[in-house]
DNA sequence: CTGAAAGCGCTTACAG
DNA sequence: CTGAAAGCGCTTACAG
C-alpha cells in the first residue's frame, strides 16, 4: 500500500507537497506538479482511509455519455461477470463532470477513488486517451486502437469480416451494393468497415457510387429512412450493407412495411454485436463481435495493471469478429437485374 | 460532514467503538452494536479521507447478478442521465460478492463508500430489501412494490394496462387465449400480470385453462419453444398474451419460421420496457413500460436522502403502463373459430 | 467488552 | 513555491 509518505520520497518533495499537488490546491511549481503526478502513478498511489484503499475500476465516457444501446448492456454484462471474480467494483463515471480546471485526469480520478478505467472513444476524443495514457494512469480503451501511440486497447477487428460479407453478396450477383454507415460517431470501426466496402467493390472491379453511400447517425429510425431514401432513387441498389445493429433492424423492419421482399428485392448484410440477428425475421445476415466478451477482457486485462509497479507492457489485444449467414441475403432477383452496370465500360475505367 | 465522533457521541459510546463496529470486529456486545449502527444511519455517517467524502450511488442485485437485459441498459441510460445532474457517482455492487459474515448492509455498503443503493430484487431476496431497509441505510427497490412494510420502492403497476390488453383481445373475438409468463423471477409485476389475465378470462365467462399457462424463463428461445408447444396442441390457442419482451420477440419470430400468420392465424400481445416492440415486424401491440425514466426517477428519489437527517418519509411511487395497438392482434381467422370452446357450457360452470 | 491514548494518513495554517 | 509542524479522522495495541 503506497502512502503520500512513500510518493513524497519518490519525488523527493515533502508529503505536504504531494497532498497539494493531490488536490490541485494552487501554489505548486508546474515541475514540481509534474514530477509528484509522475510518482504518483509509478507508486501505484490511491488515497486511504485508515487501513483501507478503495479499489474502483471506472467504466467512462470520454465524450459525452450514452449508455443504454445493446452494445453497452451487453458490455455491462461482460464486465458484471469479470467483477464477479475480482475484488474490484465497477463506478460509472462521467469524465468531464466534475473534473475541475486544471485538475490533471491523474487527480481527478484518485479524487473519485478510481485505481484505473476502461474507456469509451470517439475519434473527437482520442486525445483524451493519450493523455490519460501518458500521465501513466491504468487505463485500457475499450472497442477502438491506437497504433502509434503506446494506448492500451482492445479492439474487434472487423476490417477483414466486412471483406468477407462484401464478398458473399458479390458472389451472389449483386453488383449495386450501397452501404450505410453511422461513422457520425467516427472510430476506428467504421473507418474499417467503410475500407473493407470499398476496398472489396474495387476488388470485384466494381465502380463506387457516390449516391450509394448514406451516412446517418446510429438510430433505428436512421434505417427505415435510408431504406426509402435507397428505394426511390432512379436505380436503387439490390443489396445494403448496414454497419450499424440499431440502423441494421430498422431497415429490414423498413422493408417489410413497404413490401420490399428480403432477400428477393434487397439483401441487407448487418452488424451485431449481441444477439440483434436473432431477434428480426429472417435471422440477419451480419458480421458478428462479441460485446460481452470484449467487456469480460477489458476488465480482466486492465485488473492486474492497478497497483504497485505492475504497469509494464502495453496492452493492444484485437479480437477477431465473424460472418453469420442467413436469411437476409441472396441472388438478387431477376426483375432487378436490369440495373446491373455496364462491367465492360467499368473494367476499362478501373 | 459526521464523523465517527459524532456518532460516537449520539450513540454514547467511545469514537474506539464505534470505529470497532464499522470494522465489523469481534468484540462488540450485541446490544451497543446495534444502537452505534442506528447512529450511523441517524448522522448520516459516511468515512472520510481528510475532507473529503465519498458519495456513490450503488446499483445492486440482491440476488445473483445479471446485468444485461434490454430493461438494465435502458436503466443503466436512466441513471447515467440523472448522475450527469447531479454530484453522485454511480457503482455497480454485487452485494454478496465481498459481505462479510456477520456485517450488516449498514457495515458493508460504508465499507465501499456507498452512500445509497438502489436495489433490484426478486421474490426469494424480498427479505434483503426489508433488512436494509429496516437497518434505516437509505435504499430504494427499483420494480416491486411493498405494500405492508416501509420499504421505499418505485413500481411500474402493469394490472390494469394488462387487463386492457386481454380486453382488447377478447373484444376481438378471441376466447382461446394462452399465458406466457416468467414468473420464475417471481416478482410483484409477473403476479400482476397473471391475476390480470385470469380476472379479464373470468369477467368475460371463459373458463381459464391450465393447459393455456406456459411458464417460462425469460429468454428470446423461450419464446420460439412456447410457439412449437402450443401449436402443436390438439386445440390451440388463437391468442397469446407473452408477458415478457424478449419471450415475445422469440415467439413472433418462431410464428414467422413455422409460418404461422400473425394475427390471422395468432395474435400476440407482448410486453415492453424500451423498443422492441418496433425492432419487429409487424410492429407488437404491447403493454409498455419506460424503463428509462424508471432508472432516471429512481436516481433522483434517492439522491436527497443521502446525507444528515434527511430519511424521514417513506418513498412508494407507482408509475402507470400503456397499451400500445399495433401490428401483431387482430380478429382470429374463420379458419380457427372451429376452436371456439362451448360458451353456452361455460356459462353454467362459471 | 469498553475506553484512553498512541499512532498513521492526510491536510492546512504558518514560517521562510 | 516549499517544508516543518500542528491538527483531524480513523485504527489499534494496551489497560482495566
Amino acid at each position: 500500500m503506497s502512502t503520500i509518505r512513500k510518493v513524497a520520497s519518490d519525488a523527493n518533495v515533502s508529503i505536504a507537497t504531494v497532498s497539494r499537488v493531490l488536490n490541485n490546491n494552487p501554489g505548486v511549481s508546474q515541475d514540481v506538479r509534474n514530477r509528484v503526478l509522475e510518482s504518483v502513478n509509478r507508486c501505484g498511489y490511491v488515497a486511504n482511509v485508515g487501513r483501507r484503499a478503495t479499489s474502483f475500476l471506472a467504466w467512462a465516457y470520454t465524450g459525452p455519455s450514452s449508455w443504454g444501446s445493446a452494445y453497452d448492456a451487453a458490455i455491462c454484462e461482460g464486465l458484471a461477470s469479470a467483477m464477479d471474480e475480482s475484488e474490484l467494483d465497477l463506478v460509472l463515471l462521467n469524465v468531464h463532470r466534475d473534473k475541475r480546471a486544471g485538475e490533471s485526469y491523474t487527480q481527478f480520478f484518485l479524487r473519485k477513488g478510481v485505481r484505473g478505467v476502461l474507456l469509451w472513444t470517439t475519434k473527437r476524443t482520442r486525445d483524451v486517451c493519450e493523455q490519460i495514457s501518458e500521465e501513466g494512469f491504468p487505463a485500457l480503451v475499450l472497442g477502438d486502437k491506437f497504433e502509434d501511440s503506446p494506448v492500451d486497447y482492445i479492439y474487434c477487428d472487423s476490417h477483414s469480416t466486412s471483406m468477407q460479407g462484401m464478398e458473399h453478396l458479390i458472389a451472389l450477383g449483386h453488383r449495386r451494393i450501397a452501404l450505410a454507415i453511422s461513422d457520425i460517431i467516427e472510430d476506428s470501426d467504421h473507418a474499417d468497415r467503410l475500407t473493407a466496402y470499398e476496398t472489396s467493390l474495387r476488388e470485384a472491379s466494381i465502380e463506387l457510387d457516390r449516391k450509394l453511400y448514406f451516412h446517418v447517425p446510429a438510430s433505428r429510425p436512421d434505417g427505415a429512412q435510408i431504406i426509402r431514401s435507397m428505394m426511390s432513387m432512379a436505380e436503387p441498389p439490390t443489396a445494403v450493407f448496414v454497419t450499424d445493429p440499431s440502423v441494421a433492424v430498422g431497415a429490414l423492419n423498413e422493408c417489410h412495411k413497404l413490401g420490399i421482399s428480403v432477400p428477393d428485392d434487397l439483401s441487407v448484410l448487418g452488424f451485431d454485436d449481441t444477439d440483434v440477428r436473432y431477434r428480426v425475421y429472417p435471422n440477419m445476415t451480419a458480421v458478428c463481435q462479441d460485446a460481452r466478451r470484449l467487456g469480460y477482457e477489458a476488465f480482466k486485462l486492465l485488473s492486474p495493471n492497478i497497483g504497485e509497479d505492475n504497469h509494464s507492457k502495453t496492452i493492444q489485444e484485437t479480437y477477431g469478429t465473424w460472418l453469420e449467414i442467413n436469411g437476409t441475403t441472396g441472388q438478387p432477383s431477376s426483375k432487378r437485374a436490369r440495373f446491373l452496370p455496364d462491367v465492360t465500360r467499368m473494367a476499362v475505367e478501373n
